[in-house]
Formats: C-alpha cells, sequence, structure tokens
DNA sequence: GGAATAGTGTCTCTCAGACATTATGTC
DNA sequence: GACATAATGTCTGAGAGACACTATTCC
C-alpha cells in the first residue's frame, strides 16, 4: 500500500502521477434485416453490426473508433457511458454493461488513459434514423466480420474482439436475444437472432427444447390475445406461427448440474 | 466526445479534472480445512474466507478493509492487481481476474479515485505462514459471511458482496473448483469445495454425473499411477478414494442446447 | 459390530438427437 | 402444384432423480 498516513486535515494529494483521464468507450451492436427479394414471404437475413465513428482529431484522425467519451467526476463510468450512448445513437433505456477495463500503457498517445468499455445492444429499431444517411456519414454500423478485418483506432480491435466474445457467449446463456427482438416474436426471429450472433449454433428440435423440455420450459411463453386466443403472426411465413415473449426466468446452468 | 480536435504537436492536456488516482482491490478468497475431532478419520471442515487488512490512517482509519494499492503509468490494471497481491500474501501466479470497476463519486474522500476490483483465489496452503500470525496481526481471514457482515472501509462491502456473487457463479459453470484444491484429489473433496463456495448446492448423484454422463465426462479424469493402476487415497476415509484430476475441458453451457 | 466414507444397482420418467411427416397459406 | 415456413410424430439410447444397497477400513 503507497497511500499517505496522515489524517483528513494533513492530507495531501499524492506526488506520484494521475491518470490523465477514464473514459468509456461503447461497442453498440445491433442486429439488422434485410428482407429478401423473394415474390413470397420469407425470413429476413439478418446481421450483427456495431457503429463506429471516424475520428477528426489527433491521435488516429481519419479512422474509424468505438464512440466514447471522457468520464466526469459527477457520474458513475456506467453513467458516462449511457450518456455518450444517448448523445451517439438518441437512445435510452437499452441493455447496457460494463465490459473490462483497457490499461496497457502507452495505449492512448495523449496520455495516462485508461479506458473502461462498455456493451450495449440495440434494436435496430432505434437506429434506424441513423441508417437512412449510411454512406456519406462519419457514423456508420458494419459487418462485425468487417469491422474485425479494419484497421480502428487505439486498441479498438481488441476491444471489439472482446467484446463480440463476451455476447456470443451470453447469447448462449442469458436472454439477450430479447434485446434484439420485438416484445413479441416468434420462434424462426428467435433462432435467426441467435443465429446472427453465433453462427455455429445449431439445434434441430430448438422448438422442442425451447418450450417443452422441463428444465428450460418457461423461458419463454405463448402470447395470447384479451380472448385468451393463441396469437400468431404471419408477417415472415405462409403459415402463421405462434408468437412468444421472453418471461423473468433464466435457469440455472451448471456443469454439475 | 469531448476530446480536443488539434494534433499532437498543438495538443494539450484537457483542462477538465482528471481523476486522482486507479487503484486496484483484491478480493483474496480461500478455503480453509479444519480437521474435526473424531478419533477416526474424517473429512475437514470447510470454510470460505476473505483476506482483509486493518487501516492504519486516514480515511477509515481502524476499519477493515480490503487489500490494495494505488496503479502507476508503467503497468496494467491487473499488473498492479498481481504486484500487491504479491505483496500482500507472497503468492504469485494464482488465479486473479477482473471483476469490476467502482467509481461512484464520493466514494473516496481523498478524491476522484476510480477503483478496479480482482479477485484472486489462493490455496489455503499459500497462506500458511500468514494463518499462524492470525489474532495479532493487521491482516486477517475472515469467513465470508462474517465480512459481510462487518462495516469495511470504503465500498468494500459491495464489492466483497459482488466478488462472492460472481465466484458462486463461476464456481457452478466453471472449473475454479481446481484453484481450492491440490492437483490431486478425491470426489469427496471436490464436493466439499462446492459446497463451501455454494451452501444450497446439492447433487446425490454427483459421482455418476460428474464421471459418466456423456455431455460433462471429461471435466475431470482418473490419476493412475506410473505402472497405470488406479491411484487411491485414504486420508480423508477408511475406504481408500479414486482420485481425480482436472482436464482442460469446460463444457460449453447453453440454455437453448 | 458401529461409524464414516466410497461407490454400485436398479427403477421410472424425461430428454436428446435424428429424421420423416403433416400443416398452412402464397404465388 | 411448387414453395417456404411452422409444427408434430416417432423411435432409440442416454440421462435425471430417488433411494436402497454393498464395500472398505478403523476402532
Amino acid at each position: 500500500m503507497n497511500e499517505p498516513l496522515d489524517d483528513a486535515a494533513t492530507y495531501s494529494p499524492r506526488k506520484y502521477r494521475t491518470p490523465d483521464g477514464a473514459p468509456a468507450d461503447i461497442v453498440i451492436f445491433t442486429i439488422t434485416s434485410q428482407a429478401r427479394n423473394t415474390v413470397k414471404k420469407s425470413l429476413p437475413t439478418r446481421q450483427l453490426e456495431v457503429l463506429l465513428i471516424e475520428r477528426k482529431g489527433w491521435p488516429f484522425a481519419g479512422q474509424w473508433a468505438l464512440p466514447g467519451g471522457f468520464s466526469k467526476d459527477t457520474e458513475t463510468i456506467i453513467e458516462s457511458a449511457k450518456r455518450e450512448l444517448q448523445e451517439e445513437t438518441g437512445v435510452e433505456d437499452v441493455h447496457i454493461e460494463y465490459l473490462n477495463v483497457y490499461s496497457e500503457p502507452g495505449r492512448d498517445p495523449r496520455g495516462w488513459i485508461i479506458s473502461h468499455a462498455f456493451v450495449a445492444l440495440v434494436h435496430e429499431n432505434y437506429l434506424a434514423g441513423r441508417r437512412a444517411a449510411d454512406d456519406a456519414a462519419d457514423v456508420r454500423l458494419f459487418p462485425v466480420e468487417e469491422a474485425l478485418a479494419m484497421n480502428l483506432a487505439f486498441d479498438h480491435n481488441l476491444i471489439l474482439q472482446d467484446a463480440l466474445n463476451r455476447i456470443r457467449h451470453q447469447m448462449l446463456t442469458t436472454t439477450i436475444a430479447r434485446e434484439f427482438l420485438p416484445e413479441e416474436f416468434t420462434i424462426g426471429e428467435l433462432y435467426q437472432v441467435i443465429e446472427a450472433v453465433v453462427p455455429e449454433f445449431v439445434e434441430r428440435n430448438f422448438i422442442r427444447k425451447i418450450t417443452s423440455t422441463q428444465s428450460r420450459k418457461g423461458i419463454i411463453e405463448e402470447v395470447r390475445d384479451s380472448r385468451g386466443e393463441l396469437k400468431m403472426s404471419n408477417r415472415y411465413s405462409q403459415r402463421a406461427a405462434q408468437l412468444y415473449r421472453f418471461t423473468d426466468f433464466l435457469p440455472q446452468l451448471s456443469i454439475y448440474s
């Protein structure tokens, strides 16, 4: 411990160097849907995308980076992340969680800057306004694989990879799929969202696992209308599909169960 | 983004307030064994404990706190955590992982101090030296429940609770149990370690689940001696028990599997 | 033989995984 | 009738959960 031992009256700020800033950087993921050009109704193709901004000034001018900004002494770091998310996308009250701290000396040429990365999951509808201005803008959605292949500013390639690993794991072990879906969705949509994030996901008897396996039953529930009739949707298919919604239930996973 | 737009030559440190420090605090868990006073060999009682230090100076003088120290600009925060762990316990190369950041304004009366909490899991043997001096010392192991009931310095009650939640979850979903066990252990010991961290854990057919269930088979493997004979131990029982070791296998858990 | 721990036998009901089959509505 | 998606039928082998039972060694 290298803390001074004096009391409040005699306490003086330490003579050691202090950090030059503690910013929050945000990895904003969304899943875009692209209707396929078939004559008949069909499922859209879905793709996991990440929001990047083009840097204007030094350092890394001209390169793409994660949105972010310095935190203030009047807010927690998650509050600054939420503020930044609001400024960048206009959305509030979406899923945002802390990812990791990045403190490698020299990671930022401006000084000793310790960055805190967050992951935000945003439904594509919330970003609809931004998308319109796509090509010209300095704020854009990139498919994740494409973004990873770019040379991003700072250590943002690393942060993005960490964020991707995190949501891939969470997609299978938690109900974050709900963040990319409307309140009521079909089994087909849910399956596509999982696939968009975890391409290797394959589960032939998906509907049975999720609806009638004892240990999993209750993660999602059927939606009924005011008369108690099962509510269906045919937005993506000829044959109407049952609508479901997530409940608050999350099964406890265990390797020893 | 409130970053300056100038280039490197004209860049000047921002006029905003910068943090007064970015310490690493470490929640060091161990599981102690206490032999029971029975005439015959029997399993020890095991308890999850956390290492705390008594603060000497302002602020929170006289209160117990998590060990920690300020990070330097020449190291990553995890490196400062490892350095601190080495100073406090003398151990290196143990399991240590990042927990969370604590940045509530006012959490530290010394200024704007953003703390990074880590969780370290240490085998009790490594702490054996410290334990001898227990009662008189200003560094002590406390049973976790007892520590949570104390009034710890700073926001360390919160950090400790977060750390406990984290390892409870990890104990069931990863193989961190290995950090509290010798290289070779019996099923009974493993079961006790899980119980010490997750008291509500009950699994009547434990040995069968862990050794012969298809999806779990391979997490641990039987130990054999140089002649290929199964290696047994009777340190805790009359009847010798098979020794096992962890492998590198970790099953993928999924709520959709 | 009693105590303490280690490990097996056995039974029932559910689930996993594979794959074929039926259902519904559009063009 | 071809197509696209939704959903069920059916079969086999594996696993979950419960609990009685045997095994080993020390005292």
